[in-house]
RNA sequence: GCCCCCAUCGUCUAGCGGUUAGGACGCUGCCCUUUCAAGGCAGAGAUCAGGGGUUCGAAUCCCCUUGGGGGCGCCA
């Protein structure tokens, strides 16, 4: 059993295409088979290389493997190779196929103009028929293809479909689906490059890479039908065919840019670990027959299944994708929340060093609450430099009754501690609200705010420990001021 | 315009002829609690898009309508 993702590298990888990706890979890990990464940069003006290792990246990062293709260190492997359309071209594997299938009349030279073809798709707009390419070009004689050469014509290889019957093919996840060919278009082999397009191109590969199973995205749907009359032209076996359901923004539409975050790489900069996009994004389009939610690591290669599949499109849902990265947060020991929540701190400018207190306890504090590592940092920036004291906090707990005397019995508390510990710091605090006849809270919130600025934050006579005794005794008085 | 696909709580979904239509996110309330979360408990939320059939019986099978999505490139 072979599979393979094939993306054109025109862009980041974005969500649609992970999914795609993820659901080949795990396909392959649950069945045992080979996962193959092949490059389809056949679109000479966008691909671009800077593309091709974003992908490779994010990939990587979603723990997304590939067995064959090119790997990290730039090398091929595979005995199916070269990987990359555009190397598979300049060995001229498309134009033999080409050749072979105009040899044989079942593909032929087109030599109508861009120009052209637009004038007949308006026109059949305008009379209401098919915007398909009529074949024009289908049977010049020797002679009119010699004058057009002769004009400097350019041609493209256009493959010639049955003007009669039905193509159709039963999908792992649609089940039947059939489209009639004579509504089906005269479709681009070889553009006048010498590039093959993309139905050509993925036929012959997935074909000459021994692909078993092709599963992709629904959009493609309409192609599979000229792709496979393409395959029974050249004789070749079918793959079995899996359409998966479109991914849409949560307005119903293609997910698209103004949704917000698009790409692998954009959720990987808010702070989503790679385990909870692989978790949401496989539940997009899947389920188990169970409604499994949280898969722990190595489930999903155990559970995935084609019929689980959806065929109806499924909304990104934003706001479950960050519940899932909370479950996954909380799920991570001290060290991994740290490792991964290191380079957010870097790109915050927070100087770890400012503190005595290991940044792996003080990052302890936020973890379970933590729902995107990029907010981290701003959760627990009072901990290296001085409080930003926000004025609602200010206003409503600092300026509140009494607090003058709170802060300052409570400066007087903390500054006789001598061991300036959770515990400690908690029994003075106590001691001196019932001694004053406070409420516990009503001293508590204010200390909290005069120390961190903000009126949430982290288990209280852990912060004031972190804070450490000479810089809260300093934020005491600082606050006073504010009253 | 033509072709194709799809249709269960707001969202992701279970269901595959007989269920009080189940779970998850979100939402509401309560509990826990120094705050914010997290956690626990409870609850609201779906006449299964609508209309016809088939059947003793339909969310489940068939047809039509409506709605949504996709495709109709020398893009993939």
């Amino acid at each position: 059993m072979r599979v393979r993702f094939a993306p054109s590298p025109t862009g980041h990888l974005h969500i649609g295409g992970a999914r795609t990706a993820l659901f080949n890979y795990l396909y392959a890990r649950k069945s045992s088979g080979t996962f193959i990464l092949r490059i389809e940069d056949t679109d000479e003006d966008r691909s671009t290389q800077e593309s091709v290792k974003s992908i490779y990246e994010s990939m990587r990062w979603l723990g997304l493997a590939w067995d064959e293709g090119v790997m990290a260190d730039g090398t091929e492997k595979g005995a199916h190779g070269p990987y990359v359309q555009s190397v598979r071209e300049s060995q001229g594997i498309y134009r033999k196929y080409a050749d072979g299938l105009i040899a044989e009349g079942r593909a032929y030279r087109c030599y109508c103009t861009p120009e052209e073809l637009d004038e007949t798709r308006k026109k059949a707009q305008l009379e209401k028929r098919p915007l398909i390419y009529g074949g024009r070009c289908r049977n010049l004689t020797e002679e009119q293809k010699k004058e057009f050469e002769a004009r400097g014509r350019k041609s493209v290889v256009r493959f010639r479909m049955p003007d009669t019957g039905f193509t159709g093919w039963h999908d792992s996840i649609h089940k039947d689906v059939k489209f009639e060919n004579k509504l089906l278009s005269d479709f681009v082999m070889l553009k006048t490059s010498g590039y093959p397009a993309y139905n050509f191109a993925c036929v012959v590969d997935d074909h000459l890479m021994e692909i078993s199973h092709v599963i992709r995205g629904d959009d493609h749907i309409s192609n599979t039908p000229l792709q496979i009359c393409l395959y029974n032209a050249l004789s070749w076996a079918l793959p079995e065919f899996a359409h998966l359901s479109m991914i849409l923004g949560p307005d119903g539409t293609r997910l698209s840019k103004r949704h917000g975050a698009t790409s692998v790489g954009e959720y990987r900069k808010q702070g989503y670990l790679p385990e909870t996009m692989k978790n949401y994004l496989a539940l997009l389009g899947w389920s188990t027959t169970d409604s499994q939610q949280i898969f722990k690591k190595g489930e999903l290669e155990e559970k995935f299944d084609l019929k689980g599949c959806q065929k109806s499109p499924a909304i990104f849902d934003p706001v479950k994708l960050a519940w899932m990265n909370g479950e996954y947060i909380r799920l991570l020991s001290r060290e991994d929340m740290l490792a991964f929540s290191m380079p957010f701190i870097k790109e915050s400018g927070l100087d770890p060093s400012a503190s005595k207190i290991p940044l792996l306890d003080i990052v302890a504090l936020e973890q379970e609450k933590c729902k995107l590592l990029a907010e981290l940092p701003g959760k627990i920036e009072f901990f290296f430099k001085d409080p930003v004291y926000n004025p609602e906090a200010v206003e409503k707990t600092l300026k509140a009754p009494e607090v003058t005397k709170i802060l300052n019995g409570i400066k007087e508390a903390y500054a006789a501690l001598a061991e300036f510990k959770e515990a400690p710091v908690e029994a003075a605090t106590r001691a001196f609200a019932k001694a004053n006849g406070y409420k516990a809270g009503q001293v508590f919130h204010p200390v909290r705010v005069a120390l961190s600025g903000r009126a949430e934050g982290p288990t209280l006579f852990r912060m004031i420990e972190y804070i450490g005794k000479e810089e809260s005794l300093k934020r005491l008085d600082k606050a006073l001021t504010l009253i």
